[in-house]
DNA sequence: CTGAAAGCGCTTACAG
DNA sequence: CTGAAAGCGCTTACAG
């Protein structure tokens, strides 16, 4: 099961009868020299009939690059799958395959384990730059990295010097929120993570102008944030906690994440409340099982494979010194009605 | 945004007062040489000052190594997702990080996307191994990785010098197929993907196993290849397809994936079928939809994590050449019945 | 027990 | 237009 031995670029230039060099400037196109036709064309028939093709790690070596581009991703057994990081990794495969550059995932368990992770990617090099996900404010990861690692956030940051790729997060949240209101809804739950996460902020941000705008009140009491973070059982004991202590229910609830929407819908089914007829129940990320529970799941989605897409082109031209024009893109998202919110009857 | 300069094995040496052989001795920990207690301490110390870490890239080259495992994985943007592979992501990653291993996504089109992959992963040694999934009869594949580049295959194969990580198809699809008897089925069709792939093939002995053993005449009407490979739409055809050209409809039906099973939900419905009433429904996977579809959905569980995990140490242990004890593993599933086979009722 | 040196396979100034 | 040489940062025989 070894390799077999494979030709190197000393191989083909003996063969070719030319120098190293030559070869090596023949194969990359180097603008920088001038090679006569005659001899490009007799270096590339000998490299093909030895099948050479440059060693990665060889070039990587030599130009200080690993042609690696990280994505640090959580990945705990025990975790609801998550078909937004699959998106991903296709997003970033597909910008990294057009330059040539390869994905890595840097899986991780929790925040320090990233930290130890991130810090081992830049000590050692690991890869030529960090896409990361989910900023929070004072995030700690930014300054293992700033200066040392070239990376790109899928998210909002404070730091304008961060370069960032976002949904648009208030916008999503406002046109869920009116979509609600158009439906006749005045008392909205919004079932989310901790604040201290930009896209909760930006989501509650919408949330609040769509009903400023339609000049209903804002209640802080229908506010509540679930406490395992994103996952079915955490909005399930969100939405029960909130029903407990508040005087007059919601009729409608926006939930952060299809899993917590997922447990909005379970609760009120324990409650006895019909979705969408009693409690109409909006999510986000159009998860796999969204369109197929029971009723279909109301949802917004995010575009998580062209969010990354793009951060990946960022991040290469970051790497390769290249001018970015925008430090932040946003891109946008999309409502999907179905029937949990009640508009399908 | 360019990386700060880091301390090499040179400046570690030089501060150390020390050769940079000495250096790397230590802080590899070769027993092929023996460092008095003093200059080891004497160097781990500074190396820890200079926050020292050997690069990558380097140690890599010097050994002929990437650090890299490859996963090749289909990652179509139109595709469902599958949470299949997404645990086997999780299972490599704890598998490789355990030896310091990094994993890297080779995510291909295509059959042909994938081979050219394979291709380029061989001749420029863009990893020191693959991990392939689903194997097919004369899979060309192999042939170009043999002798060329280490990998063990997920799945069973006929070539017994190929490592292979399988879950036990065989007993899965077995003991589907009784509990669907048990429950007094007696018509039980079977929608699979192509026979080439021995996935289906072992998973259809397995049926027609459990079918033997009950006494059951094996009736090749009830046999059904989905089109499209795995997917809604290509179980909801399928069935549909069967139930067209039967006689006698078939009153439960194993599908080899929970997309295909899914499809056959809806097409039960959409002919006024109940489930699992007129129609008992079995899958595999335990998809991430699979406990939230109407009827929560009786499926095989398939341990992706676990099958990665260890294929990749055996992997790894190919890469390193040492010996590799058995040649090929096999992983159980488990039977997770919901309401779809009508079980539960 | 430790050091000096070779060399992994490339690319890139530098000569000519 | 092309070649000879340096060198990226390590590890590993080889001396001593």
């Amino acid at each position: 099961m070894k390799s077999g031995k494979v030709a190197t670029i000393r191989d083909v230039a003996k063969m070719a009868g030319v120098s190293v060099a030559t070869v090596s400037s023949v194969l990359n196109n180097s603008k920088r020299i001038r090679i006569s036709a005659e001899t490009r064309s007799r270096v590339l028939k000998v490299a093909k009939e030895l099948g050479y093709r440059p060693l990665r790690v060889a070039q990587g070596f030599r130009k200080g690059l690993t042609y690696l581009i990280g994505l640090a991703i959580p990945l705990q057994p025990d975790t609801p799958i998550s078909p937004f990081f699959y998106e991903a990794v296709s997003g970033a495969l597909k910008a990294a395959k057009e330059k040539g550059w390869m994905v890595s995932i840097l899986g991780f368990k929790d925040r320090n384990d990233e930290l130890s992770l991130l810090q081992k990617a830049v000590s050692q090099r690991l890869v030529d730059g960090v896409i990361l996900f989910d900023p929070q404010e004072r995030d700690s990861r930014f300054s293992i990295l700033k200066g040392n690692l070239p990376f790109v956030v899928i998210g909002r940051t404070d730091d304008p010097e961060i370069y960032t790729v976002d949904n648009d997060n208030f916008e999503a949240a406002k046109l869920a929120t009116q979509h609600l209101i158009g439906l006749g809804h005045k008392r909205i739950a919004f079932v989310h993570v901790p604040l201290s996460y930009f896209t909760a902020k930006d989501r509650l941000d919408g949330y609040r102008q769509a009903l400023a705008e339609a000049n209903l009140m804002f209640c802080e009491e229908l506010l509540v944030e679930a406490d395992g973070y994103y996952g079915v059982e955490a909005g399930y004991r969100a939405i029960l906690s909130l029903m407990e202590r508040v005087k007059e229910r919601p009729t409608a609830v926006l939930a952060m994440d299809d899993t917590l929407a997922l447990g909005c819908i379970q609760a009120a089914a324990e409650k006895g409340l019909k979705v969408p007829d009693d409690l109409a129940v909006v999510g986000f990320n159009d998860s796999a099982f969204s369109p197929h529970c029971e009723p279909p799941l109301t949802t917004v989605r995010i575009f998580a494979d062209t969010l990354v897409y793009y951060a990946v082109d960022m991040l290469l031209r970051l790497i390769q010194d290249e001018v970015v024009a925008p430090s932040r893109l946003t891109v946008p998202t999309q409502l999907i009605v179905r029937k949990s919110c009640g508009a399908m009857r």
